[in-house]
RNA sequence: GGCGGCGUACCCAAGUGGCUAAGGGAGAGGUCUGCAAAACCUUUAUGCAGCGGUUCAAAUCCGCUCGCCGCCUCCA
């Protein structure tokens, strides 16, 4: 398994440090308001990664923090008019509806900063210990001077980012790149006692705790979005190396952004969307399928063309299953052998061949795909190779107990390989129903069923003219039908 | 100003040295159907921003040019 690593800029073999267990962090995020669609990317993305490492038959242990405590928390709370801790513990529940929603599971812990302030303040006693880090009238900065390798996750070079001018002012540094460990608070902000007096921590000291708390000073992987690499992550690096004076984490991962008219969504520019908003217009399955449809450090055009196709690719796997599932039972299939002619058995022998073949490299090529730096985009392809194999199959009208079988396993692999990117677990009436709810389709499971006998008798009498119009009056409400040999079947019309 | 990334068909998107450049959507034609829908088949890049170079061989490596974007400040 090949993983790109922002620390070498390469892909590079996944070698964990201990064999068979993987030991990984992401950074969370900061409860204050509620989560876009970027914050999704990231949490998804790791999702992924998390599920194919198990699916693997690592041993994960996978810890996301939330930041709880920091300047844009206390500002909400005077917006707001509430305590910092109950904006901390509103968004926390609000995280928790989307991300459910999308189908992210919860990581093995789940952290959140202010519950590590003693073991901060052990961090920050320790860096000054050691010379790297010093205090000014009650607030604890990082000696980045000190640190020789600092820039090597960002690749920059210090004085180069100081020529760049656009570095804080703050005059009680005693270097402009130093970043704060511990801050001073001020009259009625939240705050903690320390050996510096009362003050909360700076914003990175918190991963290095709870990360070296949980999985240990050395570990396998740490992830984020892409704009945590620095300064975020390159100070996490130096102040847990200084610490420990050993290699903090291993292989940085870190996902693409979401775009808006080519440019990065933020908060700042006011181009994001919150991940409920997009919810309210796609199903959650969708908005998953949209985002791992590219490769996750690619950048992604958020836009409601993109997220129709997804559906209708969606769409495509569900018919696919109700076709399996329609599959004629042994019964049937034992009564079509016998009056089944000799060239159809061959023609469906040839067939069950070219299938048998796809199935068993199917696996292969789905974890070829992801084996090679979380590859979901090819992954899906070969998903969908496999359906369309599956589709050519059926129509090859395979009447054996041999093709049952085979249909059988295209199925079970087809869920295998969604089960890794937690997409298509549902039954096709399941997709059918949400989307019913999502695209307010005004009309009762009920109603549509008593259309479609109402068609039924139309096109037993042969009155065409009844029958389309009602096909019509459905399609106009987004329900296409579908004339089967003895029945008429409904679904959704997507895209 | 410094550092980094990207540019593949009408759209989205894999592919980073070597069989006929995945997959999805859209379009056109066809098979099937009472008509549809779905599905399948055929078709849509002799070419991967442009130019030049390395190589037996490049979308893939190197150089230059053009265009777009990101980071250097809170940010997923």
């Amino acid at each position: 398994m090949r993983i790109y690593n922002t620390l070498t800029n390469r892909k590079e073999e996944f070698i964990p440090l201990t064999s068979g267990k993987v030991m990984m962090y992401a950074c969370g995020v900061t409860v204050y308001d509620y989560c876009h669609i970027g914050h999704a990317r990231s949490a998804i993305v790791f999702d992924v990664i998390r599920r194919y490492l198990k699916h693997k038959g690592f041993d994960v242990k996978y810890v996301r923090n939330f930041t709880d405590i920091d300047d844009k928390i206390i500002n909400k709370a005077q917006q707001e008019g509430i305590t910092w801790d109950a904006v901390a513990k509103k968004y926390t529940y609000e995280y928790y509806r989307d991300m459910d929603r999308l189908g992210v599971g919860r990581a093995d812990v789940e952290p959140m900063a202010t519950e590590y302030i003693g073991e901060m303040i052990d961090i920050v006693k320790g860096l000054i210990d050691k010379g790297y880090a010093y205090e000014v009238d009650g607030n604890v900065y990082f000696k980045v001077d000190k640190f020789s390798e600092y820039g090597k996750l960002s690749k920059r070079d210090k004085e180069e980012m100081i020529a760049g001018a656009r570095v804080e002012v703050d005059e009680r540094k005693k270097d402009p790149m130093d970043f704060a460990l511990w801050k001073r608070s001020k009259e009625g902000e939240p705050s903690w006692d320390s050996p510096w007096g009362t003050g909360r921590p700076g914003w990175h000291i918190e991963c290095t705790a709870m990360s070296i708390k949980h999985l240990g000073e050395s570990f396998d992987i740490h992830g984020g979005g892409a704009d945590l690499i620095f300064p975020h992550h390159e100070n996490e690096i130096a102040q847990s190396e200084a610490f420990t004076g050993k290699p903090f984490a291993r292989y940085w991962i870190h996902n693409g952004f979401i775009t808006i008219d080519k440019e990065k969504m933020s908060k700042s520019l006011g181009n994001f969307f919150t991940i409920r908003e997009v919810l309210d217009k796609f199903d959650p399955e969708v908005i998953r399928f949209f985002l791992l449809s590219t490769h996750y450090r690619s950048p992604i055009e958020f836009s409601d063309i993109q997220l129709h196709e997804a559906e209708i690719s969606i769409d495509r796997y569900y018919t696919t299953i109700i076709r399996i599932n329609d599959f004629p039972g042994t019964l049937m299939v034992s009564t079509s052998l016998e009056k089944g002619d000799k060239e159809l058995r061959e023609v469906s022998s040839n067939a069950e061949k070219t299938l048998e073949t796809v199935l068993l490299s199917f696996r292969e090529r789905f974890e070829d795909a992801m084996d090679d730096d979380f590859n979901t985009a090819l992954a899906l392809g070969h998903i969908f190779e496999l359906i369309r194999d599956v589709n050519r199959f059926l129509d090859s009208k395979p009447y054996s107990l041999k093709a049952k079988e085979l249909l059988s396993k295209a199925k079970g692999l087809l869920s295998e390989a969604g089960s890794v990117l937690n997409i298509f677990s549902r039954t096709p009436d399941e997709w059918y129903r949400s989307l019913m709810e999502i695209k307010k389709i005004g009309l009762s499971e009920k109603d549509i069923s008593d259309k479609i006998n109402q068609r039924q008798d139309a096109r037993q009498k042969k009155d065409w003219a009844m029958a389309d119009v009602i096909r019509k009056e459905l399609e106009e409400k987004g329900i296409i039908l579908e004339d089967k040999k003895d029945r008429t079947e409904w679904k959704v019309k997507v895209g």
